[in-house]
DNA sequence: TTTACTGCAAACGGTTTGCAAAAGG
DNA sequence: CCTTTTGCAAACCGTTTGCAGTAAA
């Protein structure tokens, strides 16, 4: 059994070739994507076509079961979506190309006990995004 | 000359009764607001109706002045709204009954100094939105 | 009187949904 | 078989836009 399919089995979704395709797509995937993205994916590089609510709701079906992760980072309204690897993980996003580099570490330390200390709230998460420019993009604003 | 009507006027924007009541009605607000409540606010408590389409296009070029600042931070694809006093803030959501705090103060240090030597991303800004249940809804729940 | 602003209604883009047909177990 | 999943088209919802009319300077 592969490990696409272990994962669908085994939170009791059908394995089906769109499911399939779309986890292996986000597996070979080195940035979040969106929807739109995996749908043109799966009809031109898996040649598995699929509608594109058939995309949202496999996405989210499998968000429902943390298969996926589903982040909004680029502020106009687009989710995207990556593997969950129950990571605590934060992006930085380029505002140039829209390349995004996914940042392990976490600068925040204790800080969240503090916030609960000075404010009252039982704090859950956080989300933190980091924007600018990444190496590339600035070489070519320097010519 | 009152200040909202300086700041429209200082930014070559035409002063109107709608703008003025949408920075009065930002003023007043304790959290940031999303087009749809100034737009209710206006008809209801201001009694200056204003079609949604003016509130956004008002909020939009207000925007581009620096008078408010656009913030989204729900993730449901709903924009708010804020007088901007050019402070870096940060928010505090409570998942419960969606209260906003607004946190003036930034725990990121020299984080982004690091992520630059790190990544050699020239980075321009982040954000950072904490989210948990409020005192209140945390009474409610222990009920 | 010139230019910016407004209202209306229609368009838009990403996402969701109802329904009948197809496929999984 | 029974249940889930799929495709299609239509609905949805927040936001944007074209245009003709109105108000600010």
């Amino acid at each position: 059994m592969s490990k696409t399919e272990e994962r669908l089995r085994g939170s009791g979704l059908k394995f089906t070739k769109q499911r399939q395709a779309i986890l292996e797509i986000l597996e070979n995937a080195e940035q979040p994507l969106s929807a739109e993205q995996i749908y043109r994916d799966l009809a031109e590089t898996k040649e598995v076509p699929a509608s594109l609510s058939t995309v949202y709701r496999a996405l989210d079906q499998m968000a429902g079961k943390n298969i996926v992760t589903k982040i909004s980072l680029t502020g106009d309204g687009k989710a995207l979506f990556e593997l969950d690897c129950s990571l605590h993980r934060h992006y930085l996003y380029c505002l140039e190309c829209g390349r995004i580099l996914t940042i392990r570490s976490c600068p925040l330390g204790n800080y969240e006990e503090t916030l609960t200390a000075e404010t009252g709230f039982e704090i859950v998460g956080h989300k933190l995004n980091v924007y600018g420019y990444c190496p590339e993009c600035r070489k070519k604003a320097q010519k």
